[in-house]
DNA sequence: CCACAGGACGGCT
DNA sequence: AGCCGTCCTGTG
């Protein structure tokens, strides 16, 4: 258990490793963190909205109590895993891993709703991150409950329940373009208890996989992300373009087809396949690898 | 004006 | 099983 101390009405994590929001935040796996200051992150998950400081050594959690952050910031930030040991398993044997995880050293894997995560990763496919982050916003905005933390206008990500009950004219406004029919009928069928949760944590991947792929607007691609970044499953590799790219120039040495790539990555990385995706695909971004 | 962005669907072979 | 036209919208 890592260790953290209340104090006024902060949460205080001392010196903590393996973290950096700027890493964390920012390799396409969440899309409602906003860097607010220098040291400061403004985000919002479940019914709650943070302000986050981080120093370069404590993360501060500030106006959050004890309960929230025991409920919802304790498994949000992953914080009972031993990031060290993956990282050092990852490199071993490999100057490749190494340096990429020397670049994103402060990324960790934010267990997400899953609901959300659905619904984002569903506006995500043919877009990029900014008009992700506009969209997801207009969806609370325009279908959310209000959060109230001082602060004017933060409302919750909204519920499967009330997108499924959303007409197509209705949900027009966020402007999720084709996506907005998919945004429906996948809310719709994750309320009618269609996807089978066990299946997805407890299946093999490809069985967790096809799972997924039961809903409208999921394929391939979207499927891996969601069950990574709501913390369903970790031996999984979702190929994008940057991933691809990455995985040709420092691993494979020619540009494989997404199959191709998620079977190597299955093969050399096991278990921690979901790690090892997001330090390949921060380092990609970072050094440009792909444009 | 056109190309394309961190894909998926559906119809076709 | 694989290929390809099409799909909204914003940006260059």
């Amino acid at each position: 258990m890592n260790k953290w101390k209340c104090e006024k009405n902060n949460i205080i994590l001392k010196d903590i490793k393996h973290f950096d929001p700027i890493h964390t935040f920012e390799c396409g796996q969440c899309f409602r963190w906003t860097q607010i200051e220098d040291n400061n992150w403004l985000g919002i998950v479940k019914d709650l909205a943070v302000n986050l400081e981080w120093n370069g050594k404590d993360l501060i959690f500030h106006d959050t109590k004890k309960d929230d952050f025991l409920r919802v910031w304790y498994s949000y930030f992953d914080l009972d895993r031993d990031y060290g040991e993956i990282k050092n398993q990852l490199q071993k044997d490999d100057p490749v891993m190494k340096e990429a995880i020397s670049f994103g050293h402060g990324i960790r894997l934010l267990r997400q709703d899953f609901q959300e995560t659905v619904i984002s990763f569903i506006i995500s496919q043919n877009n990029g991150i900014p008009r992700i982050q506009k969209i997801v916003e207009s969806l609370a905005q325009q279908f959310g409950e209000p959060i109230s933390c001082g602060k004017p206008d933060i409302r919750t990500f909204p519920t499967c329940e009330r997108l499924a009950a959303t007409s197509l004219e209705e949900l027009r406004i966020v402007r999720a373009g084709y996506r907005d029919k998919y945004i429906q009928k996948a809310a719709q069928q994750i309320c009618s208890g269609e996807i089978d949760m066990d299946i997805l944590k407890n299946g093999d991947p490809s069985q967790s996989r096809a799972e997924m792929k039961k809903l409208f607007g999921v394929g391939e691609k979207v499927a891996d992300c969601i069950l990574l970044f709501s913390g369903i499953r970790y031996d999984i590799f979702p190929v994008d373009r940057w991933v691809r790219r990455v995985m040709a120039e420092l691993y494979l040495g020619y540009e494989a087809s997404n199959e191709e790539v998620s079977r190597f990555a299955a093969e050399k990385f096991g278990a921690l396949a979901g790690f090892a995706q997001q330090y390949l695909f921060y380092y990609a971004r970072e050094k440009k690898i792909g444009m």
